[in-house]
DNA sequence: ATTCTTGCAAAGCCTTTGCAACTGC
DNA sequence: GCAGTTGCAAAGGCTTTGCAAGAAT
């Protein structure tokens, strides 16, 4: 993990099964949902929708993608995971029991680094208060070239001169 | 205008015709191309492909989708618009002879509100130096609801309890 | 004359949804 | 047993693309 993780009280299931039970209709936790908050919750990464199935494959959880499209969306609500939009598709991350954060997103092989930036949520309610805008959320990347790449491109440069 | 035009000393016209002539391949300027060049800079909007065609069709201007899409994606390279990823969806604003700038956006009307931020540059260029990473662009956009938005529904609260 | 662009329709990509079978409570 | 969930395949929304006809240089 980039940052410690916040303490929380509950495992990530169980405040999934709170926030089913909670609904004014309540749902109902099955086995595939129980599968997939395990698996996501044993990792610390970013994560899309197909990755996501890949690995279940991989890891012998047969979920059908329909159900996985689903679950996430509950686990959004519940306020497990973080939605990223980026390139035009979804990205996952934990949310719960970790601080809310922003990322550096490398152009090149696609990682992306969180930061933390205690300055920027001041800069956005002055923002919104400027604007009497009642903010609910905000998107921050900062997209470039991480230095991993940065390197193998100049190393790439050397060769392509000799 | 939100804010003061930057002052060019190219029309948007002949910059894209100047964009067009000096790729490796050099590349034609066509009839489309330049009705679509004068429709959007006639006007400073945010926009997206299906509100340009529409709008395009009322102007009885008749270009093909694959045209509009395709020669956004020009005009994008060229540097004379921004694109913007919203909701899915990509949205377009004019770039050349345009500060930089972010946005508020509102959930309720789908309103963008333009904002200059120096601070922010200055924080990214931090954030960016600490993890050694070459930005090349960011992405800020501050999601909630506008004061109209708000009012409104402000008075529709209040009717609701009569 | 050559090569690039257009317009059409089809395909692509990611995500959502209708529906019958199934399962948690 | 009832209401909500699954899996499948089909549909949806936005964008890109193959190709024949047309236009720019």
């Amino acid at each position: 993990m980039t940052f410690p993780a916040i303490e929380v009280s509950q495992t990530p299931e169980s405040k999934f099964r709170e926030y089913l039970a909670t609904r004014p209709k309540p749902q109902r936790f099955t086995d595939q949902q129980r599968d997939l908050v395990k698996y996501i919750f044993s990792r610390h990464t970013h994560f899309d929708a197909d990755q996501l199935l890949e690995d279940l494959k991989i890891a012998q959880l047969n979920i059908s993608r329909a159900t996985v499209y689903r679950t996430l969306s509950k686990l959004v609500d519940a306020g497990l995971l973080r939605r990223i939009e980026l390139n035009g598709r979804m990205c996952y991350e934990h949310d719960y029991g970790y601080p809310q954060h922003d990322h550096l997103v490398c152009e090149s092989c696609h990682k992306m680094i969180e930061f933390l930036t205690p300055e920027l949520d001041e800069m956005l309610r002055q923002v919104s208060a400027q604007h009497q805008f009642q903010m609910t959320g905000h998107t921050l990347i900062i997209r470039g070239t991480c230095i991993e790449c940065n390197r193998a491109r100049g190393a790439k440069r050397k060769l392509d001169r000799i």
